[in-house]
DNA sequence: GCCAACGTTGGC
DNA sequence: GCCAACGTTGGC
């Protein structure tokens, strides 16, 4: 299993929103990188849901319930989306300052590569973003 | 609102 | 194929 972050901007798709949709198809992406990220999400992955712009946090846990097809918001057949469901919210949020002071965190793409909105997490990353947000 | 980082586009 | 110009993202 694989484990990923993905950001949204709460003010176009918060995860409060998420969660009343219950589940969700992740477009919008229109970066290769970010798109290649998406096409190696099989079912079962665990992605962190990071608020970008505001609230700089990562909020809850997606899985992934559908691999990549065609986005259907475009044409374009370069474009692909994935099915996510929310999993867990996290008892507390883990902020950008948080994860930027951490010994672990500091080394994620979110640090590194702050403009890549999809992105591959580490076992020991994953894990110590869900112990910082209360749920080890 | 500004700016740094960086991806994309287009002229040559 | 290089590189300048431009656009977008996201932190501050």
């Amino acid at each position: 299993m694989k484990y990923w972050l993905v950001k949204s901007e709460p003010f176009k798709y918060s995860w409060d929103k998420f969660n009343e949709d219950k589940k969700t198809f992740w477009d919008g992406v229109r970066n290769y990188q970010a798109r290649n990220n998406l096409k190696e999400m099989k079912k079962g992955d665990l992605v962190l849901f990071y608020h970008s712009n505001e609230g700089k946090e990562i909020v809850g846990v997606a899985e992934v319930i559908k691999e990549f097809y065609q986005d259907p918001t475009t044409d374009d057949t370069n474009w692909v989306v994935v099915d996510l469901k929310p999993k867990h919210t996290l008892k507390k949020s883990v902020t950008l300052e948080q994860i930027k002071t951490d010994e672990i965190l500091q080394h994620t793409g979110l640090i590194k590569q702050s403009r890549l909105s999809v992105m591959p997490f580490t076992e020991d990353q994953f894990n110590r973003v869900l112990l910082l947000g209360g749920m080890g």
